[in-house]
DNA sequence: TTAGGTGCAAAACCTTTGCCATCCC
DNA sequence: GGGATGGCAAAGGTTTTGCACCTAA
């Protein structure tokens, strides 16, 4: 059974106050502030769990690291190739695709992302 | 100056004939077989630098690892959450999307990587 | 009470790098 | 010859894990 704890709390609650999209160690040294003793390990693994749980998402695996949020309608991110910076877009995730891929290729298809890649406002 | 190496010139070869998009791992596997004392170092270095002459392309949005494919025209992929297999999608990338996301943000955008989640046919 | 969670540290992984020998042009 | 490459091994950085000790329910 899951039971509530403040680390995981404290994670999830940092998620849903920023939309920075910040990485793990980020959110290490964010949560710190309030619980200093919290450890890596157990910031790893609340993001496993609230990932499974299906209460945040992770984006972006290639080359940098990974990046979370907090689940929310499908949208799309931007990938500043300068600064490495992550932003929503407004385009919002286009679920008729889904179904037009699983057609025609027999697969299931749950979900799909998409990463736009360029160089943002401050950076271009 | 760019120089052939026989290194180089192998794992271009394996890219060119696989749909497999490998792991830089699996990759290292491969040419050993014909290359034995083939560094990794050496592979890293070559997936660089081929994908800086625009010959290969790293594709993963949420990928475990890098995986990577020769350079070919814009397509999207299939990624089973099962068994970890990529497949390539005859869907062909939308340029027009592109653009219309950089009139939106004032961002310059190069390109977009699309990755469909599912089961693929073995896995379902 | 007790199964799930936490801290800490070590381990596991993937990728990059420094150094020097080697090879291509 | 000389700069680009390669091999090897060590370093780096991120994420996972084992274990003993807690703690929410």
């Amino acid at each position: 059974m899951r039971r509530e704890t403040k680390q995981r709390e404290a994670i999830l609650e940092l998620l849903r106050n920023t939309r920075s999209h910040p990485t793990a160690d980020q959110i290490y040294d964010d949560v710190r502030v309030d619980i200093p003793n919290i450890s890596k390990g157990t910031v790893y693994r609340n993001l496993q769990v609230l990932e499974n749980d299906g209460a945040i998402t992770v984006i972006g695996i290639n080359g940098a690291r990974s990046r979370y949020e907090v689940k929310q309608k499908g949208h799309y991110h931007f990938r500043c190739e300068k600064c490495g910076c992550v932003i929503d877009l407004e385009e919002s995730a286009d679920k008729k695709i889904d179904k037009k891929i699983a057609t025609r290729t027999g697969f299931t298809v749950s979900h799909h992302q998409t990463e736009f890649y360029g160089l943002c406002k401050n950076c271009r």
